[in-house]
DNA sequence: TCGTATATACCGAGTATTAGGTATTTTTTT
DNA sequence: AAAAAAATACCTAATACTCGGTATATACGA
């Protein structure tokens, strides 16, 4: 029998870490050494264990998961950390790579593709997940009817909150729907009002929140 | 021995999913007998089995935990709901409450808690976290020197940054410090600069994809 | 068909942000 | 002590957002 693959799990969401460090257990040729809550704490851990991968959440409090990851293959240049992340740029991954990480997989993938990119990664071959900009383009059918009650919102509102949502100002999506930009000024009056916020600032939140961008 | 608890998981993130229900089903007083990525899962799921305690992720795609709440208790009033959720906000409890949803938890809970509440729940009590506003203020000790390093950024510029990532104007950030507009103005200025986004709404997205709100 | 909801368009006045600068003081580092 | 970095303050002009309205055409349901 090979031996098994000695993995470290990093994640500040304590079920995910430890739904995820149970998921792994179960695998026979994978071994769960240690978990950690933050960066910090890694780098703790590393101190006494060797992993042979290293499963890093980014976006984490105490001690973000990008310069985590910097500090750790300074320290240990041959370590495989492979990133989980729930946001995806497009030059995350660029950035990921330059900084030596061999992986990345959104939080969302299911686990037979993050057992086979671990594999992989020990293995020495890397692995990133590329974004899906022009894929699920979140469009009308996405979105339930149930959504439009619940907020009170229409159609055309959640359109144009949605080009909020990315970014556009008024005069931009009045351009992008010809439509007048006096009438996006209405439809983002009428939102603001809706959805109990202060200002755009407060739409470009709910749209995040709710996954419109 | 007493019947073990029957419980349905609902969440988009597969890892999670996957990695909550394994851990669940090794209490030995739970049984989980099923799992959904969305709403319509669930729902359909619901048909042909009934659980004791649904435990539903909110901000999910295809369609929203809350609005799937929603319908669930209206085809199965005594169905125990538990939330999971990462935002929280002041109204958010309120709301859920109101839908008569029996608890709610924040997904950096450890294992022990949801354990606990899920007994809770299923005996008829309900459980729901309050939001910890004032505490974690995610001050000046929780940021690494590696954090403004990587980005380039100084202690008064993050320190704006999250007053931005807050909502708050140049205005109320000036009166906020005792600085003069002009100032905060150019600290907002160098920020959009140095991390290459296009206007304040991207600091905003920066601020909240790094927890800084 | 009649009302309601929706989408559209407009006005004015005030506030906020943005993109170019320049420039001084304070703090930190060499 | 000198140099570099950080924080401070100011200017102008253009653009964008906000809040108080009003108003019309169109689509949709009872």
């Amino acid at each position: 029998m090979e031996p098994k693959i000695k993995i470290i799990v990093v994640d500040d969401h304590k079920l995910f870490l430890e739904g995820l460090c149970v998921l792994l257990s179960k695998q026979k040729n994978f071994e769960v050494i240690g978990k950690a809550s933050n960066g910090k704490e890694a780098l703790h851990l590393l101190n006494s264990f060797q992993p042979d991968v290293l499963i890093m959440d980014l976006n984490m409090p105490i001690m973000d998961g990008q310069i985590a990851s910097e500090k750790v293959i300074n320290l240990y240049p041959f370590l495989k950390i492979l990133v989980l992340s729930m946001y995806n740029t497009v030059t995350l991954n660029a950035d990921l790579k330059k900084l030596g990480i061999k992986g990345y997989l959104p939080k969302d993938t299911d686990s037979e593709l993050l057992f086979s990119v671990i594999n992989d990664i020990y293995d020495g071959k890397t692995y990133f997940k590329q974004p899906l900009e022009p894929c699920l383009p979140k469009n009308e059918f996405t979105l339930s009817d149930g959504f439009l009650k619940k907020h009170n919102l229409t159609h055309r509102e959640v359109e144009i909150l949605k080009l909020i949502g990315n970014n556009f100002s008024s005069s931009q999506i009045a351009t992008k729907l010809y439509i007048s930009i006096f009438t996006v000024d209405t439809h983002r009056k009428n939102m603001i009002q809706k959805l109990n916020v202060d200002n755009k600032n407060g739409l470009l939140n709910f749209a995040k929140e709710n996954n419109l961008s």
